[in-house]
RNA sequence: UCCUCCAUAGCUCAGUUGGUUAGAGCGGUUGACUGUUAAUCAAUAGGUCCCUGGUUCGAGUCCAGGUGGGGGAGCCA
């Protein structure tokens, strides 16, 4: 793809040995006697370009010179390959300077978090958040192909909703004429009436929850991908979501190598993401949680023990690196560079240890969570990375007490007191991403739990009109974007994943 | 709503039992160095120590309240 004027940094390669023009903004520059290495983004990649002083005019050298980060420049000059980076780069032969700009505030060390927040709109351009961007297109732009290739519909539902889908979280209220209106926090009640129209459909779009969670794992707003599928039943939905998930790590494996490697994503665990993930019922998965039940051989509470004893020994390891490194910078005589480089190993360090000193006085509190768990109850964060730690695959819980899950969901008729949901949970900690069900497709049961949930019948007459024409069975389930986005690229806190997040406490920029 | 931690230079942080003129690295600026990889070397500018009140001869440091933020619980995707 060609520029109106000049190529892109993503197909330098294909250039070799021409003169070409590159268009982008600064993002380093160091110089020498004599020549000026600068690093240069484009939007669609990251290049260095080198401007030597007998290569240019006086006036060009000068500009090159007094580049600061984040000009705005053209550049003129041939590709090569430079075989120390095995990297193409650009020997320039003119330059102008489109726009110099303030001092830049964003630089390539160490910033706080509330810091990047506050400039999440220059944020963006840092090569990781750069990255993370382009894993969440590919993962949307694999989400759409793999319902289109299946003759799923994408329909939109609402934003504005008179009532809540689920009666129990926290809506956004709104004025709508006068009257109070909802931020959607879920469209799937309008897909199963889209779904009876067209049978096979997706929505796809924003959904908002009032909920004043400050965790790594909540937004305010984010966007949720909800199939619903008529003549469904709850394992044909677990087949669904297996292919599904596996459809797009596979293409994100494959389209985003340059990316995942940017990121520092180890994909081990990504790579093991094939067909045949563990569906475990719920009683099931509460005998494993609670240590009851070995998976393999292995045992929840054992196997945190041996964690445990991983992590007390990284961090007295660290430790010693640590005291080893300052006992050879106060000993004296290193070069700066060095020191540099030590203190800033030290200062990883630190913060690796202060991150496992965490994990240490957490696991113990699993432990004890796990070995107490109350058959009944809903999983918390801890019991999902218990869960997930024994298998080596994405995992699907499914038959869920009644009690605990929304009015819609189906109950099993052989097990009266659970529903046919489904939740799946990742691995690597980062715990459930798709929630789902076969949908409750009898009016007058259907009825029943609404009253029981103490929800107004009134404001659902038009859902139970699906029961009473045509009722057939019929299944979905909801993923979050975000949740996706930040477990594949490895991500810690989900406020990453998306380009300006919304949460609690985050409304600006 | 609850628990917990934090706020000092543009950024990341140190700052001793409360004691003279507020410290470092990075970033900026000036200069040196002909292939740098978060380059290196030298010099230099840069401060309402979050706000309000209190204790004290004296507060960046102690106390109370407030504001902003981090992590977690609950709830969820």
């Amino acid at each position: 793809m060609s520029l109106k004027q000049g190529i892109r940094i993503a197909d330098l390669a294909e250039h070799k040995g021409q003169s070409v023009t590159l268009q982008g903004w600064i993002t380093f520059r160091r110089d020498s006697k004599g020549i000026v290495f600068a690093g240069l983004r484009d939007g669609s990649g990251f290049a260095q370009v080198v401007v030597a002083e007998d290569r240019v005019s006086p006036e060009a050298y000068q500009t090159a010179q007094s580049l600061q980060l984040e000009n705005a420049v053209r550049l003129h000059g041939t590709v090569v390959h430079n075989e120390r980076m095995n990297e193409m780069e650009l020997e320039v032969t003119d330059l102008e300077l489109l726009h110099a700009g303030a001092e830049y505030p964003i630089t390539r060390k160490a910033h706080g978090v509330e810091f990047l927040m506050d400039h999440r709109h220059l944020w963006l351009r840092q090569p990781k958040q750069w990255a993370m961007m382009r894993v969440r297109n590919r993962l949307v732009y694999a989400i759409h192909r793999f319902f289109q290739e299946r003759g799923f519909m994408q329909l939109d539902p609402p934003l504005f909703t008179a009532n809540a889908v689920e009666g129990t979280t926290t809506l956004f209220e709104t004025d709508f004429y006068g009257e109070p209106a909802y931020l959607s926090q879920s469209g799937q009640l309008y897909g199963e009436a889209l779904a009876m129209a067209h049978g096979l459909i997706y929505t796809f779009g924003p959904t908002f929850r009032a909920e004043k969670s400050k965790t790594r794992r909540h937004l305010s707003e984010f966007w949720m991908i909800e199939p619903e599928m008529a003549f469904y039943d709850l394992d044909d939905n677990m087949d669904l979501i297996e292919e599904f998930i596996v459809f797009i790590v596979r293409d994100m494996l494959e389209g985003c190598a340059k990316e995942l490697e940017l990121l520092e994503r180890d994909t081990t665990m990504l790579e093991k993401v094939s067909k045949g993930f563990p569906r475990l019922s719920y009683d099931e998965a509460v005998a494993i949680i609670r240590g009851e039940q070995a998976v393999d051989g292995r045992k929840s509470l054992d196997v945190l023990a041996e964690d445990l004893k991983a992590v007390e020994e990284e961090i007295a390891a660290n430790e010693k690196d640590i005291a080893e490194r300052e006992a050879a910078i106060a000993a004296g005589g290193m070069k700066k560079g060095a020191v540099n480089f030590n203190r800033n190993k030290i200062d990883q360090l630190i913060a690796r240890n202060k991150e496992l000193a965490e994990r240490a006085s957490n696991i113990p509190q699993w432990m004890e969570s796990a070995r107490n768990f109350q058959h009944g109850e809903d999983f918390g964060g801890s019991d999902e990375t218990v869960l997930t730690r024994l298998f080596d695959k994405p995992v699907m819980v499914y038959r869920w007490p009644a009690a605990i899950k929304a009015f819609y969901m189906k109950r099993d008729p052989e097990f009266p007191d659970y529903v046919k949901g489904v939740d799946l949970l990742a691995p690597e900690g980062y715990g459930e991403i798709v929630g789902g069900a076969e949908r409750e497709d009898d009016l007058d049961l259907l009825l029943a739990r609404i009253k029981a949930h103490d929800l107004p019948q009134e404001a659902f007459e038009w859902y139970l009109d699906l029961r009473r024409y045509g009722t057939v069975p019929h299944a979905g389930f909801g993923l979050g974007l975000e949740r996706l986005v930040t477990w594949l690229s490895g991500t810690h806190h989900i406020r990453e994943a998306i380009p300006f997040p919304r949460a609690y406490g985050r409304l600006k920029p």
